[in-house]
DNA sequence: ATTGTACATCGTACTGCGTACGATGATTTG
DNA sequence: CAAATCATCGTACGCAGTACGATGTACAAT
């Protein structure tokens, strides 16, 4: 598949397009067949069931019921489309009220609202966002996300670093099982069926004397999680990780 | 690009291409003008040269001097050449002696080592490593890098749990960076121009009364890191908590 | 020395991707 | 009603991984 990215299209057009400004002028010709909120929910739909790869040109149009070049009347490409399915996704979130709640809670909520997130469209891990896409979605998620930091003490710039340093986390444990999710839906093995089709010719090169520790810690993890990665274990343990690192940064409520 | 992943291959197969064992049995016909030695060394330096993008088997081929369909004498596909691209890599790292040393350095070190190690090659970031190539230089580098929790009284699910937690933070980073980079590569805007073309159109848009902390913080950030995303300051950050929420797990050292 | 077999090499071709280009026809403006 | 504009869409191009089969080489058996 591409190295899928936002805002790899023109800025000026792709900014336009995500806050829906139309091009003003008259009017001339006829009018689209579709609009453009049609064609991302239906490329967000075909993505959340099939991936990101299944989302090609030809697949949403045929979903949409066009042609595959009429898609390029709506959106100047495919790089656009996915700045605009990121943003619409962003701004379906949910945002309430947890001012009442202490940071470590907040924190934790925000995390798991991500989590959901990726759980709900596993392919927008995938997705690089160095250069964002800069609509009211995301909008609203960073100023919502900002506020979970409120009463820390922690000064704007650190503010950003910290919630960038949880939203970083919880990509790459997302990150991590959508590879495992998709490893599982293209490869005619399972995890377990993998680890068991290496164990035995891997126990024949594995020397005990050479890799004493690797093998001893390899076999107990691999108990642990059943020989398979286990992605929500990994989650937890960095959750608790990432709180207790902030928390070095904070200074207790006084109580 | 295709969604790189190690261990999408044969087990079996990938597994006697890592450890180098040779299929036995009478060798007739004409000897491989190459070795499997050469072709994975001009992959990664492809790769280390232009990017995992670049490595197409046509390419590759080129490099080594023979046709494209020729490779598949030494490898059975695409899939196995990056297991063994990557385990080639780290069976190169460094793996000096640190037990003198307090597990803080040790735990800094280990993620220094892998953060060089991302550095001289960018796309090993790039690549899911779910089904890792558990190959000899994948062995050595989980040995030694177990080692740097030797004393901290971990239990070992918990070691290892502890190491998946500060390589997959050092990942994270690292593919931050590498799409930063690729980013500024394939596009015709530099980070700085990106921005700048969207300052102007965002400040239209954005209304500060709906988004007052966003605006503030996200000016504040802007003008702490230059307008563009800056992975350096972001890694130390996230280093010092990574450091911190394991001190949590850790007894201090008797003095 | 000769022959048969196994294997390295490689040319051709297939499918599927994003999308450039240009033809067609529908709709609105003058 | 004519002219201008624009949505729609068929065709085609370059590039990816690699399946298939032809060609020729080097060794084993005779």
């Amino acid at each position: 598949m591409p190295n899928h990215r936002t805002g790899a299209g023109d800025p000026a057009h792709t900014l336009r397009l995500l806050w829906r400004q139309p091009d003003e002028g008259p009017r001339r010709g006829p009018r689209q067949g579709r609009t453009l909120d049609e064609i991302v929910t239906a490329a967000i739909e075909l993505a959340d069931a099939e991936g990101l790869d299944a989302v090609t040109m030809r697949a949403l149009a045929q979903a949409v019921g066009v042609a595959p070049m009429t898609l390029y009347t709506y959106v100047p490409g495919k790089a656009e489309l996915l700045d605009l399915m990121l943003d619409a996704i962003y701004a379906q979130m949910p945002r309430p009220d947890r001012s009442g709640q202490p940071w470590r809670a907040r924190v934790a909520a925000l995390a798991r609202d991500n989590r959901d997130l990726f759980t709900a469209h596993p392919w927008a891990a995938e997705v690089a966002t160095g250069r964002p896409p800069l609509g009211p979605g995301l909008m609203a998620k960073y100023e919502h996300e900002l506020r979970a930091f409120d009463g820390t003490g922690l000064d704007d710039v650190t503010r950003d670093a910290a919630l960038t340093y949880v939203l970083d986390f919880v990509r790459a444990a997302a990150r991590s099982a959508a590879d495992a999710r998709s490893a599982r839906q293209d490869s005619a093995w399972t995890d377990e069926q993998w680890w068991a089709a290496n164990a035995p010719l891997l126990a024949q090169v594995l020397d005990e004397r050479r890799y004493p520790t690797a093998v001893r810690v390899g076999a107990a993890a691999g108990a642990a999680q059943n020989a398979a990665y286990h992605p929500d274990q990994a989650y937890e343990f960095g959750l608790a990780r990432v709180l207790d690192g902030l928390a070095t940064l904070i200074p207790p409520p006084e109580v």
